[in-house]
DNA sequence: ATGAAAGCGCTAACAC
DNA sequence: GTGTTAGCGCTTTCAT
């Protein structure tokens, strides 16, 4: 298993390492059967460049970093799909690290990025408070952080227009006749959090509606937590026509909760969802949604990224994406 | 953003570097002294270790290659999941590469883990013919193959026991009384599908039931195409009480093009799966299914690839996983 | 057109 | 206990 190096394959095509180098890395200096030779050579006896030696020099690893809480959630593995095609288009290879279950071990993520020269980090942070917790390895390397909103605080990152997104869903429902709309599943702690319950009570606002929002302590979303929310919450409360979940996987949850209920959806009340994770497209979900682009938002994130790498432009940037409304059959009419 | 390394150090300690390696290191030979002095002072000047630079001289990275047809795939993303986990816990961080589309970007991103220098490589393979494929760089470093059986191929992997997975599903189908059991979806060209598919037949054969197979020129698996494949399947044949899908995604697609037809499960037909993906269990997919122990399966892989790199050994070994039959609400009893 | 030599940041063998 | 030195495999001046 001894790998093959430049001076085995400059020995056994009698010339220096550095010959074999340059006719390795196409350099135009060097005659053309000499490379011929050697890359004839260097083919037969299975050299591979060593990358890490090559780093040294290069002080660069052709390495993104990608810290994600878990990649074994839809929503994630998604954007994380995107994020590498990406990267590996623009020439660099992804390093994996999933961040569960909290602060401690994303701060330990992030430590051995730098410790493995990483040319950048894509973060697609636990909370809002990642930010800070990682401030101090942040500031050693080009950082993006994607999906979450980093408002205020001093971060690069790509994150959608919450905001505007429940704004859309809110307006959208009220087109239907909706007129008492419950925000299913805000997450204390969490800004995109904070900003989606805000632009629903804005649109609230606007439209004369009287907001109602059901906040959630947990610090993730989950189809279970969705479930047990629900059920207290369905078994309590019946003022409303229609419900605003602050996740896909809250909505799911809660659709479970209704039919156990008896509460049929869109005929008893009305349900729209946020993220467009893969699961509400399925017939059997059929989830209306106000939609992430997760394929823009990983594109725009690696892009980003990649400039600061090869720009080493210092400060912050953001971008904002849009939210988009996906109509399916869980909201119903009922203005006619 | 200059890193801080070994010589800066020394340089503020006024020590060599060579102790301050030590300390760093936790070498015995140094005083308690100094080396508390050089963590303070290396702490403050927010040095981290060159994993790179310690790489060439051990030659070893700490990282292990992951190899996923998609990422964007629920199985995958958990198996990966776990590996990630699994290999954290022994000292291994994880290279990610997407092999979609084709055996050849598969190719690519395995001399890409060669160049790396990981120390070894996990694959989750396309098809039986990866192995092939892969096999000139699978001899330069330790790799493991994970979910595809590939019996009679000089490669070590782990995989479910694929021909009893499908023998447990047809007992249990008969079980419940059903005679007639129609096998969805056998994918050419995939020994764990050939595999599935002949457990199908012998269990047919003992029971004395009449094996019919619905075979997919497709090499890959989706819903979709569960879908597609379906809608063609159910309108021209009726003589069967249940159907044996060979993935839960072709079970899902094969469950939506029912529900168009009017056709009803489990009251209609019966359905069983293969896999256990997470969708299965949603209450609104509901899908009894073989299931694939993923958590278990990627340990194992983990840990035979990591004993591999410890000891070098050569030499092809195998695991086959049992499969476990999951109840849900899919299959009738119509014995009674 | 080719070779020699320096050096990337670190560890380990060997001095003292 | 601490320092000196060599060298991992490669790229990149600088000679020739």
């Amino acid at each position: 298993m001894g790998k093959v190096t430049l001076k085995d394959v400059a020995k056994a095509a009698n010339v220096s390492f550095t010959t074999v180098s340059r006719a390795l890395s196409g350099n135009p200096e060097i005659s053309k059967e000499t490379r011929e030779r050697i890359l004839k050579i260097s083919e037969e006896m299975g050299y591979t460049t060593n990358y890490i030696a090559r780093s040294m020099i290069k002080k660069k690893t052709e390495l993104i970093g990608l810290i994600v809480p878990s990649i074994d959630n839809p929503f994630m593995s998604e954007l994380a799909y995107y994020v590498e095609v990406t990267a590996r288009r623009f020439g660099y290879n992804l390093i994996l690290c999933n961040s569960y279950p909290d602060l401690n071990q994303e701060l330990k993520a992030m430590q051995l990025m730098v410790g493995h020269q990483v040319d950048g980090v894509l973060v697609i942070p636990q909370k809002s408070a990642s930010c800070g917790n990682l401030m101090k390895y942040a500031s050693m390397l080009p950082t993006v952080y994607l999906s979450e909103n980093l408002r205020d605080q001093d971060a690069s990152y790509i994150s959608v227009d919450n905001h505007q997104g429940t704004m859309l869903g809110v307006e959208y429902l009220h087109r239907l006749g909706h007129r008492n709309i419950l925000y299913f599943g805000c997450r204390v702690g969490s800004i995109t959090h904070r900003l989606r319950a805000e632009g629903y009570k804005q649109a609230c606002h606007d439209l004369g509606l009287e907001p109602k929002i059901v906040y959630f302590e947990s610090s993730a979303s989950s189809i279970e937590l969705g479930y047990e929310m629900a059920r207290s919450e369905l078994s309590q409360r019946s003022d409303f026509t229609a419900v605003f979940a602050s996740t896909d996987s809250n909505a799911i949850g809660l659709m479970q909760a209704a039919r156990e209920s008896g509460i049929r959806i869109p005929e008893d009340i009305s349900l729209l969802g946020f993220d467009n994770i893969r699961l509400a497209s399925l017939p059997q979900i059929d989830l209306t949604t106000v939609a992430q682009p997760k394929e823009e938002m990983a594109v725009k994130a690696v892009k980003m990224l990649v400039d600061k790498i090869d720009h080493r432009t210092s400060g912050s940037a953001f971008e904002i994406i849009k939210p988009e409304l996906i109509e399916r059959g869980s909201c119903r009419n009922c203005s006619v």
